[in-house]
DNA sequence: TATACTAATGACTAATCGGTCATTTGTCAA
DNA sequence: TTGACAAATGACCGATTAGTCATTAGTATA
């Protein structure tokens, strides 16, 4: 588990440099110090390192996120909290949005195109329910509009993060940043992306989070660790996963107890939405 | 010269299913239907196969742009038309699109990379230009922030071209965007970009246009064509850049008729910003 | 110490890469 | 028909690739 983490680390710095096509194995496990063997335990094929990785450096982006606009209290600072965490995670993870953000124009592998566009799905969910909840209906036709603006302020503006390391007032970023979206929200009057519009293009990446394919993430988590609090929280869940006898502020207590953890975010993450809590 | 064109729209192709380092010579040969020593007399290397592909894509994409941005009568209407080239041009050359414009990110050679940030920066000029004209001193101390917007906006809403095949409502997707960028335009208070930023960010690309850079652009470009209205206002062009002798209206006339030929609209663009017409 | 097991190694393979060059083909004028 | 020249070919090169596997090193148990 360690060793994945250091040959993805690694990986990381490497096709942030050169790309992945252009990175070799040879490369990748010599800056790990490990022989081309062990890499082929940690990872079938180079592929499967690449897929990983998707999964291990955006799943914490896209939580990130969904804290901010599920958890902040104030109505009047969500804009700005909202810029000022995405900022912070592309100032202090740039060669991984170097890799993973900028863009799926490169991702090539459909299984890759599909999971990348999975998980920016995921975060245009997030942006939308912040725009509900700062604006209620009166935004209700042109709200899809704004969600691409906020994506379009946000490619656009990591730039300066990402191919830049001069020292950025993120306080201020955010501050403009959620001017001009407040003002687009407020003053907008001619739509472009309409909901069904948005469903059209979603779709076929959305996999919906079914009973089964939960309990396959909770299966695929379980072993790699020993007796804790979160290793009986995760048993627990998964046991009302496959049949509910709790009540929801357990079953909440439950995910609560996995969220901090960093090998388990994600599962909470997903058995939240899979509860609807 | 045909050759090079067939290889670099076979490449264009591979290279958008693919990837640059994905795509082997052998395939763009078998592709264009000649041999693998065809493709070495057009192109020394396989990377300046990519570098010539840069300028002969990017460069159309520039010239459009800054015909609207000066061309373009009605300043009420300037914003849309300028969205809608814009988009159009995504939409008639979403492969090229594919490859070159989403993202920089993935462009990990450095050559490959100033040239790139060099078109762009051309882009951001012709945007700043056209922000000028439009609100003039009104907007001088956001403009740059505005310009960041719109190009947000081109990136975000680009993805519906370069990933979907969606008949899209040019005019509508236009107007809407065009509404959007005056309503920053006009309500925008908190800016970010201040001008000492850009020009810390984009002065090592900036390449400036010299008498021996455009002599030496105009040689390349001068022997494969036969006689033609083109090649002697090519010639007297030359000789104007050597020694100016001619009247600024003659100067313009030799450099309107260069400007329809797609062989010489890249000289006519350059020709004009040094002679500053 | 002996045994059993896993973790790790790196030489190896078959395939493919970018790039070269002796050779052939095609096209002219004489 | 010939000779001269340019255009095009594809077998070939050394280097590198992703991936394999017989072997070894390390560790825990008995």
């Amino acid at each position: 588990m360690l060793k994945k983490q250091l040959i993805m680390e690694k990986a990381l710095e490497l096709f942030s440099e050169q790309g992945f096509e252009a990175t070799s194995v040879q490369q990748i496990t010599e800056r790990c110090g490990i022989s081309k063997g062990a890499f082929y335990l940690s990872f079938k094929t180079k592929d499967e390192l690449m897929i990983s990785m998707v999964d291990y450096y955006l799943q914490q982006f896209i939580i990130d996120i969904d804290r901010v606009v599920k958890c902040v209290p104030n109505k009047e600072t969500m804009l700005v909290e909202f810029y000022k965490s995405i900022f912070q995670a592309f100032r202090e993870h740039s060669a991984s949005s170097r890799v993973f953000l900028n863009e799926k124009a490169f991702i090539v592998k459909k299984e890759l195109f599909d999971k990348v566009t999975a998980y920016e799905a995921e975060m245009s969910k997030s942006i939308i329910y912040m725009l509900e909840q700062l604006y209620g209906d009166t935004l209700h036709h042109t709200k899809y509009d704004v969600m691409y603006c906020i994506k379009g302020f946000m490619k656009s503006y990591a730039e300066l993060f990402i191919f830049s390391d001069m020292p950025l007032d993120l306080e201020q970023l955010a501050q403009s940043l959620a001017e001009k979206t407040d003002i687009i929200a407020r003053h907008t009057t001619i739509p472009f992306i309409t909901e069904e519009f948005v469903s059209l293009i979603a779709k076929p990446y959305e996999k919906e989070i079914t009973k089964d394919t939960l309990l396959q993430l909770m299966e695929q988590n379980m072993d790699h660790t020993e007796d804790s609090i979160e290793k009986e929280s995760l048993e627990l869940l998964k046991q009302q996963v496959e049949k509910t006898t709790y009540s929801r502020a357990i079953i909440k207590g439950l995910i609560e107890n996995l969220r901090p953890d960093p090998a388990y975010n994600w599962i909470a993450y997903v058995s939240a939405k899979y509860f609807h809590i």
